[in-house]
DNA sequence: TTTTGATTTAATGCATACATTAATGCATCC
DNA sequence: GGATGCATTAATGTATGCATTAAATCAAAA
């Protein structure tokens, strides 16, 4: 009835890339995080599965997965409809990013990252810097993603870098549409770069210190914009 | 093709408690909980769904769930199989559960909460003492949860909540192994009564540096078992 | 005996079929 | 005219079928 083999396994492979539920994930994932589907927009399984060119099936299994990542609901009989993010979501992302990131910083700290290590963080530091020199808001916020990404990355936590990217996601849109309802980010270069210096010195609670605050401020500027615009979701 | 209605719907109910993929989620996520299926347990969709009394396909989709919060790993044409939990995934659980737990702790002290608002706590802490001094360890880690999963529901935010019992989950089965070959935990009483003081004080800074301290023992505990004990997983 | 290669076996991914059930529309009744 | 209830429609949940493809087996050769 059951087997159980306690044989050594092969490793988790990484999933594979050319599975239809896969695709459907990546395409369904890239369209809400690029407003392509816009919060609020909703349509029945058996039309995307018209528009992928598959069947329901393995539709049915990547909204699934969506769904448990907060970016869309599923309505019986209703279909699936992306999810707009209220500013009680936005505070509670906040609070988690804020809390993940900050032990990212502090484990990397910890461990006294070498110049070399360091260098892909000045690096993204100096892109955002040329960025912001042509007004390039776009390239900025690439810049400004790739630093905290690869901050976290190196925390060398896997599950705690997943855990932010998925978060992110769900905050992605958001930060995309406020980017030039904000202050212009003059001040983010130092920042960054104060916190490479405290991480090059081991200074584990000034580096979460200087990310809480970080965080903490993006989190209120973001709060403030949905409440000057009375937004009530996007 | 697609439809794109705006109109208001309502919210999302919660999941059919009667659906079939529900019914898998919850039976089979148990039996990994309680240790009925073993790490490296293995077995193939197929015989799962005979099992269950059901077809494969709500088996598959429960599994995938299972899957992503990291209880198991699907493995093509091999069947499903019961992910152990390494010394390192242990050492990132605890880095995440420290940093949101924290978080928690400090969220609800800056809320100053009342004192009818804190006696669940009160009398979680107190369940523990009274479990101890019956030598009931398994009580006495029961209310030790209870007072975690308050402590974290109190806070308010609820994705953060959702997050923090997803990565308890995952450390369950070791926390309960190594119930029996800790130190007796003496001093939580105390330790849980000056935290809850700490939130009746407003004091955030000093419930958040509390907590930590008591996660990263109860994370440094638990990985020192596993290098006593040699074990390279549970 | 060990290794290699072809053949067979079998488990899953995806497609399709079916049943259940909520929503819609229409007719009837108040 | 409005409301209530029944019939119809249709979308998803679940089951089943089929094709793909990896694993296992077995045979043959070195």
């Amino acid at each position: 009835m059951t087997s159980l083999k306690t044989s050594p396994i092969k490793p988790a492979e990484t999933a594979d890339p050319t599975s239809m539920v896969e695709d459907a994930y990546q395409t369904m994932r890239r369209k809400i995080l690029d407003n392509i589907w816009a919060p609020g927009y909703q349509a029945l399984e058996q039309e995307i599965a018209l528009q992928l060119g598959m069947s329901r099936t393995p539709v049915h299994e990547a909204l699934m997965r969506l769904s448990n990542e907060g970016l869309v609901e599923v309505i019986p009989r209703r279909g699936m409809r992306v999810l707009p993010v209220s500013p009680n979501d936005m505070k509670e992302i906040y609070e988690i990013l804020t809390a993940l990131e900050c032990m990212a910083a502090e484990i990397l700290a910890g461990r006294q990252p070498s110049d070399t290590e360091l260098k892909p963080l000045v690096t993204a530091t100096k892109a955002m810097q040329k960025a912001l020199d042509k007004d390039d808001l776009d390239g900025w916020a690439a810049a400004d993603e790739l630093f905290h990404e690869r901050l976290v990355q190196m925390a060398g936590n896997k599950m705690l870098a997943d855990a932010v990217f998925s978060y992110w996601d769900r905050a992605h849109r958001a930060r995309m549409f406020t980017l030039r309802l904000r202050p212009k980010p003059v001040n983010s270069t130092q920042e960054h770069m104060a916190l490479v210096e405290l991480l090059r010195a081991g200074d584990a609670p000034g580096a979460s210190q200087v990310y809480r605050q970080h965080r903490q401020r993006a989190g209120r500027e973001l709060l403030g914009i949905f409440e000057r615009f009375r937004l009530q979701q996007m």
